[in-house]
DNA sequence: GTAGGGTTAG
């Protein structure tokens, strides 16, 4: 351009940037600086020059910078089009990035545009998934309160979203306030309250519930009725269990492997053996298949009512015969060898896991370090914690505890060492500290210090 | 298009 009478004018700056970006070997912070230059020394950037630099951030997947080069637009007089607040919106909800996300909203608000319906539902049920409670329903009233329907499938995320956080009565009153503006509910809306009452231990209400959708002339489906019979299995109540499980199939709803899979889980915790192999007959005739989540619930059942050989047994029987196995089944398999005293088979068993592309999780470690404290004492563990190669995980608040659960003399260090890896010390942990410092009698040491701190501070638990 | 199941420390 030197050979051209003139300065560049801010179509050339933005016809630079263009190619800059089809180039595809982009800096961004080169970009930034540009525009900044722009700002500064002219040509001051127009429309264009946002626009070209935002939709070419989004290409790259850089938010950040697409969220900045909008605010700058906005702060320049130029008001975004929706197609680019749109395009905005949908990239940061497919990145994940909520906190983007509820900025572009707020900027599209700000401009009077309202997001597509897909999206919108996409960006409430991920705020619901992250327990971003308030945020998803504060969306959802900003739009509602403007008049803007969005209609069952929008508001059952936020139903869900609050029954699975123990707050089903707030559930319950936004229920019925919707109810009155006129949403119809369908299904799905009332198993969140059903669900959300059982899990909060108000069975009874949960019934109430199954009778209240009942009579609105709502069919409970198989998914409602196998949320009651899972939070009665989980209660030990069988018999009640059995009685949905009756009323469902008098009812013309079918029980799926699902349901049939809570069942056998809580009848392997009763020890019921006939009943077990009744239902697993059952499964058979109606032509399911036992998957990995069957193997986990007689496994793992049989496992917690102390029945290890069988469990054992069980499970080397699907490892040899190549069943589907995953993550979960093969913790269950480590935890029958460590209960067994079988240490150095359930190493190799968590070597060949790694090999075979399964990645041990938290849980796994915790098995083994459990595992280490009964054969080869504590001292090992505390090691264990310090150098095991704990593959992408981190010793957590459990390992912690199984190791204090076996020798809670190490309380007066170990809280130290949760506090320099920031974990939060749990009632568990208090549990094993309180128990201690009454045996020992000594009140300065430095666990009841540290104790003391933690309530001053709010973060101890009750 | 929203929703249900299994695995760790007392």
């Amino acid at each position: 351009m030197r050979n051209m009478p003139g300065k560049p004018t801010v179509y050339d700056f933005n016809a630079l940037m263009y190619c800059y970006f089809k180039s595809g070997n982009v800096s961004f912070h080169l970009l930034i600086e540009l525009y900044l230059g722009m700002k500064s020394f002219g040509p001051a950037p127009n429309a264009s020059t946002f626009n070209t630099l935002c939709n070419g951030m989004l290409t790259f997947g850089n938010l950040k910078d697409s969220l900045f080069i909008i605010e700058e637009m906005c702060g320049s007089g130029f008001v975004p089009s929706f197609k680019i607040l749109s395009k905005l919106l949908k990239k940061s909800l497919q990145f994940g990035s909520l906190m983007d996300s509820l900025c572009t909203l707020e900027i599209m608000l700000k401009f009077g545009y309202v997001p597509t319906e897909p999206t919108f539902n996409m960006m409430i049920c991920m705020l619901g998934k992250a327990g971003m409670i308030h945020e998803a329903y504060f969306v959802f009233s900003a739009l509602f309160n403007k008049g803007y329907f969005f209609g069952v499938h929008t508001f059952n995320p936020i139903l869900w979203a609050f029954c699975k956080s123990n707050q089903s009565y707030t559930a319950l009153q936004l229920f019925y306030s919707m109810k009155k503006r006129g949403i119809l509910y369908n299904v799905c809306s009332y198993t969140a309250l059903v669900y959300g009452f059982c899990r909060e231990g108000f069975q009874e209400v949960a019934l109430q519930c199954l009778d209240e959708m009942q009579g609105n002339g709502c069919k409970p489906n198989v998914i409602t009725y196998t949320v009651l019979i899972k939070f009665f299995c989980d209660n030990g109540r069988i018999e009640q269990a059995m009685k949905i499980l009756t009323e469902m199939e008098r009812e013309g709803c079918n029980p799926d492997l699902l349901t049939y899979n809570v069942i056998i889980r809580e009848l392997c915790h009763q020890g019921r053996m006939s009943d077990i192999l009744e239902f697993i007959q059952i499964i058979d005739q109606k032509g399911f298949s036992p998957d990995s989540y069957t193997h986990a619930a007689l496994a793992g059942g049989l496992l917690k009512a102390g029945n290890i050989g069988f469990a054992y047994e069980l499970l080397s029987d699907a490892v040899s015969k190549s069943c589907s196995m995953d993550v979960a089944l093969y913790n269950i398999y480590l935890h029958c060898l460590c209960r067994q005293n079988r240490l150095k088979e359930a190493l190799t068993m968590l070597d060949r896991m790694i090999e075979e592309g399964f990645m041990p999780t938290n849980v796994s470690y915790n098995i083994i370090l459990d595992g280490v404290c009964r054969e080869n004492g504590v001292d090992e563990a505390l090691d264990l914690l310090d150098h095991f190669k704990w593959e992408a995980n981190w010793p957590d608040v459990v390992s912690f505890n199984t190791v204090l659960l076996h020798n809670n003399s190490l309380i007066s260090q170990l809280p130290g060492d949760m506090y320099n890896k920031r974990l939060k010390p749990d009632s568990l942990s208090y549990g094993s500290l309180i128990t201690d410092l009454c045996s020992s009698g000594d009140p300065r040491s430095s666990a009841i210090k540290r104790m003391d701190e933690d309530f001053v501070k709010g973060s101890a638990e009750v």
